[in-house]
DNA sequence: ACCTGAACACCGTTCAAGT
DNA sequence: ACCTGAACACCGTTCAAGT
């Protein structure tokens, strides 16, 4: 029962891809490059640099070389190397060589710009060929799971934002409409398709949320996943709650089973999980 | 290779819970609260009014009757009330009564603060209790599955935070101390232990997120679950990317399969997929 | 031992003004 | 049509100073 009633600005905000709802709102005319076709940024990992203003593209009406294109293009760039804590718009707008106020032109908020760079990435999933109806939906399934992680790993900003925001932008939408033809092809009975959609896509993104920022934080701290979990794991141990078993987040008791890299852990606890869940799946299937 | 390396004002940060190690730094010496006991706030979502400099417990050495524990009870409250974008130090503060500098005195960050909040409510999840060697590692895995669920779902801000932190506090040790407990009795080999944990509490994890953030959007707008569920139906059905079928986080396809509301689909999904996952456990059990 | 005021280096966003 | 400067109302955090 806080008062704060006499502050509603704008109404609390849906979706980029939902603009145009109240056509009041002075709208910019679709300047060049709507995100539908933000280009293929795929691996972009690679090419460091985060050059300046580097203004190859202008003409007469993009006198600074700015469309939604480009400007995704960089906060993706962007958000990969520094992370969503570090990411603003007066950091971008200086990357993109322009103030801080030019982006307003192309944008609304800065959270439809974040809905932008979060359907851009998700174009790099590897969505299986689904007219093939001799393929093993188990197989679709695998590829789309994997897949989906590689990403959430590759931008661990992504994660906080998926939890946030509607994900119906063209690319979300291009890749649940292919979870969703897989899980057709299950064999589970509809009313059910939509649960076990949930057990495998949810699960692979809390552990791509939790492998992804534990990558970053090795990152950032200079040093390599393994010293990260041993360092980790010492200064746990010294603590009063230590009772002899936890391992979170990093991938299990690193020396206790063998000499295996957290990474090699990580790895197998994925596929062990996803073959829990087909062979949930198939389970269940038989019950019905 | 950005160029940053003239800023390194503190090593990386590791958690709360392993503070001093590093013992150079001025530490403060234990104020009374220690979080280790923070108290039950559990089911505090009911006493709104948010009340203003209140000071009950004041003594010589706290004029303020600030300590770690009240500020971390009034931290989760106002978390829950406004969510984590609008929590900061200074609305904290004047929650308090005091200035923002003053919580400095007991704190360390604004991350060392929000990792005692996150911990102090992962004491609300219920444990079953684990020395009944009678009880079905089935109904303890449901019991704590669901009450993590719902402690997702009330403090929905926990969710970037679980990402980000190590969780290692000791209510959250407690907690997956006790998921373990349970996996042990599953059957499953010591190795594929960790994999079946993550398929069941990643899938949670996630399930939970996106159905907190859901209720919460819901709440803000002022519109029913329902309603907002038609209105971002309807709106999104107009879109030419719209190719009959989506339902990525509401629920399912509200009025195709019958007049079930958005609560009850989302209780039915959650409920087959993690019979799923017990499935999934028990058919990999067999295989070993 | 605890708390504060002033200050630093930031934010997102608006708005009137420039070209 | 596009871009900017100045301004508003915020941030987290430090540090010297108060009691």
């Amino acid at each position: 029962m806080a008062s704060e009633a006499a502050r509603a600005k704008r109404p609390p905000r849906t979706s980029v891809w939902l603009e145009g709802k109240p056509p009041g709102r002075s709208r910019k005319p679709d300047p060049t490059g709507r995100p539908d076709a933000t280009g293929d940024i795929s691996g972009a990992s690679g090419d460091s640099g985060v050059s300046g203003a580097s203004g190859e593209s202008c003409d007469a009406d993009h006198p600074s070389g700015l469309d939604r294109l480009r400007i995704t293009a960089v906060s993706v760039r962007l958000l990969d190397a520094e992370g969503l804590a570090k990411f603003s718009m007066r950091r971008l707008a200086g990357e993109l060589g322009v103030t801080a106020m030019s982006l307003y032109w192309y944008v609304d908020t800065k959270d439809d710009l974040l809905e932008m760079a979060l359907d851009s990435v998700f174009g790099e999933i590897r969505v299986p060929d689904l007219t093939d109806e001799n393929a093993d939906w188990r197989d679709q399934l695998r590829e789309l799971a994997v897949s989906y992680r590689t990403v959430l790993v590759r931008h661990a900003w992504i994660s906080p934002l998926i939890g946030q925001y509607l994900n119906i932008g063209p690319r979300s939408m291009h890749f649940s409409s292919a979870v969703q033809a897989v899980m057709r092809r299950t064999g589970l009975a509809p009313s059910h398709q939509k649960g076990a959609f949930s057990a495998v896509f949810q699960f692979v993104y809390g552990f791509g949320t939790i492998e992804g920022h534990y990558v970053q934080r090795c990152a950032e701290a200079e040093v390599s996943q393994d010293e990260y979990y041993r360092h980790a794991m010492g200064s746990i141990s010294e603590k009063p709650e230590f009772q002899g078993s936890f391992h979170q987040e990093t991938g299990e008791s690193a020396e206790a089973g063998g000499g295996d890299t957290v990474e090699e852990m990580r790895e197998r606890d994925f596929t062990f999980a996803l073959e829990l869940l087909i062979a949930g799946i198939e389970a269940m299937r038989a019950r019905e």
